[in-house]
DNA sequence: TTTGGAAAATAAACAGTGTTCAGTATATTT
DNA sequence: AAATATACTGAACACTGTTTATTTTCCAAA
């Protein structure tokens, strides 16, 4: 008697094709240009038949942001490889600048527009976040423990390297670094430098 | 024969009411919920009648970013004043963090949203944020000269200062320290303390 | 003071959005 | 085969930014 199992298993193939069509989307066409109506257009199906599967459009980017994470963490997992914890941060760093300027419209659902998080607004975590949260913070407490960086509490040196970086990065996907009459190239190379600079001086 | 001189004014009057309106609204019911039609009705006008004024909303929202920027800049003249540079580029700093925590809806039109950046594309500059990044360029640049940070390009120091900033600004208004599982005032005191310990470690 | 033309304001429409709901078609159970 | 439960959709609702044709208001010359 295994139809409650296959319909259960139908919705979660019905589910993924909405957040794979819904992923491609956005990262071919921007995070604006994506409506309920072009993903549905796109999987053959009526609008309406995407709210019995995601409650509102929330729910859903949330599904594609959780996807999103899991190319940042396929990135880390192939350039984080050194054997020194400091040379790992420094990858680590590098290889989070570089997946925002390959995927910017993904780096944008994961960490600049409001949509996905009020999802979970019930005090609960931010469960998307976690594994790269806890990538930081495990390296970033190693080099801790090892005297490599000038900090001492954990979560003021994560929340600062990720700070850091996620400052320029935003700044420039939003073209505020405009202000400083500055080209794309020349924007690029101010970036890396100051994100070598900041991990220079935060070595012990 | 004033009287093209008085349909001027009236225009520029008309539009300062527009804007007034406008920012009045960001700041009380926040950005997503200001549309046309809600300031046409506050002003009492049709909507067709702000786009006689306004070219299209981004415009509108360049003038209203113009005024937060205003703002901004009151706030730098009323808590810069120490003698020492370093000091005073602490005072902006932490002025800084203190706007964005004051008026995180302005905040949000200033460096965050994508809408106002879209109106002078034309390569041009972005001349609403010179002020601001004006007066931590200067500051940032005498620091240099008196060799009281450890910078050599004042463009690397200023972006980095900014952008440290404005990564634990932006991350906190998108609720993206969620991730480290903080309440907001223990937020409040690990930015505080961060930016504190960053102005440490880059001081020569 | 009336009239003609310019300027200002608007009602209504267009094309789009997220979302809901009544009704239809399909699949499963009795 | 009939009754029931599930899956799906067309059409609508209430919005959005924006445009256009029309009306109202203003002002200067006849």
């Amino acid at each position: 008697m295994g139809i409650t199992e296959r319909k259960e298993r139908e919705r979660a193939e019905m589910r993924r094709r909405i957040v794979d069509v819904a992923i491609k989307m956005f990262v071919e066409d921007g995070y604006e240009k994506v409506s309920i109506r072009n993903i549905a257009d796109k999987i053959e199906y009526s609008p309406a038949t995407i709210y019995l599967y995601y409650k509102d459009k929330d729910e859903l980017l949330y599904d594609v942001q959780h996807e999103a994470f899991a190319t940042l963490s396929e990135e880390f997992a192939k350039h984080i490889n050194h054997k020194e914890p400091f040379k790992r941060l420094e990858q680590l760093a590098f290889a989070y600048v570089q997946f925002a300027r390959d995927h910017p419209e993904l780096y944008d659902l994961m960490f600049i527009i409001k949509a996905p998080m009020n999802v979970e607004h019930d005090e609960e975590k931010w469960k998307n976040g976690d594994p790269a949260y806890d990538a930081l913070y495990n390296l970033v407490s190693e080099c801790i423990e090892k005297k490599l960086i000038r900090f001492k509490d954990p979560t003021v040196a994560t929340l600062s390297v990720w700070a850091f970086a996620h400052g320029f990065i935003s700044l420039d996907l939003r073209c505020r670094f405009k202000v400083a009459g500055l080209t794309g190239e020349e924007i690029n190379k101010v970036v890396d430098q100051s994100i070598k600079e900041y991990l220079h001086i935060i070595k012990v």
